[in-house]
DNA sequence: CCGAATCTGGAGCGTACACTCAAGTTCCGC
DNA sequence: GCGGAACTTGAGTGTACGCTCCAGATTCGG
């Protein structure tokens, strides 16, 4: 939709405006009106630049979770014990993000369009985990590292939704407890 | 604020309207309007039996909390496959409020007295679940219990989660895998 | 430097929502 | 069966929201 140089800047400054009210109030700290005021911006602006207030927080998600991929052109490398780290940095690092990731994961959700992306961002982080698991004990067959990997990235999702509730849980040192535990033989 | 009969049977229907509400339509489809019209009343009772929409919904979610734990009476008794167990009953079985519990948790929620009314439902859970684990293995340290119980509540709501996020996640199963963990020495 | 495409702002639209109020009705202890 | 508290009602209030519209300004290829 934004063709000329200004018009770029401007979807810029709304997504980072986005960004720091999702950062800031979550979902409901998002309104047009906030978003507009805090870019500076008009509101026939915005809509020349996206099509709905939804579609600019989506965006700003969607960077976020690519964001928590350490370097994804080098998938084939890294070490579950990496993948972990990363997940628990996500969480501990951007809290107020993690708690958006979580609320559009599948609460309260009723956009499928969303829903049906939340889901292959899953899938996708749940292949990469998978294969982590098969080069860490290369007997696994495919569905044993798919459960292990399961089983590891749904603990995690659990860590990361308890330290939300309980400011007292330590995620890191459950973390930890977890890749001890994934790596003994069931 | 009910003291006659009638008032009690009114804010009654008025509770079980809001619960099918929720259920099918998450937290975003209880309006004050479907409520009321579904318990066949005036606005005006509503309130003169519930402080705020928001008091009407807590109520429906805490009882659906209390449900889940079995035979709270006989706390000091339950074994630890059947917290899971009832845990994960209360997923499956109702995920649309499940998915609720989880939304009101700690994602996009502002209110803190009702952020301070999960965190205090969930230590209470908790507690039991670190009773249930000193029970199963007498010789656990009552930190060393409480640590495990933290790792196997978190597991079980991130499991929760996933399979709200995912259909093809396969709770039950992981849940016992969980619990064989658990059994295990680490 | 022209003009068509793009960008801008904000008044205003329609809608949905939670909640109030004042007037009338029912309940129930005495 | 009296009287006052409890209950009922729904039109009305105020507010917030997402979004449209459009006239005028700006951009930039040719």
């Amino acid at each position: 939709m934004a063709r000329y140089r200004v018009g770029l800047e401007t979807r810029e400054r709304i997504l980072a405006a986005t960004r720091d009210l999702l950062a800031e109030g979550g979902l409901d700290g998002v309104t047009l009106k906030r978003v507009t005021t805090a870019a500076g911006v008009g509101v026939g602006s915005f809509y020349n630049l996206f099509d709905s207030k939804e579609s600019a927080v989506f965006e700003v998600v969607r960077e976020t979770l690519d964001a928590v991929d350490p370097h994804p052109d080098a998938a084939g490398e890294d070490r579950l014990q990496d993948l972990v780290e990363a997940f628990v940095a996500f969480i501990t690092a951007s809290p107020t993000v993690a708690r958006i990731y979580l609320q559009l994961a599948g609460l309260g959700l009723t956009d499928p369009a969303i829903a049906a992306r939340v889901l292959r961002s899953h899938r996708r982080r749940l292949e990469r985990f998978a294969a982590a698991c098969r080069r860490e004990d290369p007997t696994l067959g495919a569905d044993a590292a798919r459960e292990r990997a399961q089983t590891i990235l749904a603990s995690l999702t659990g860590f990361g939704l308890t330290s939300l509730i309980d400011p007292t849980f330590d995620m890191a040192a459950h973390a930890r407890g977890l890749l001890a535990g994934a790596a003994r033989p069931v």
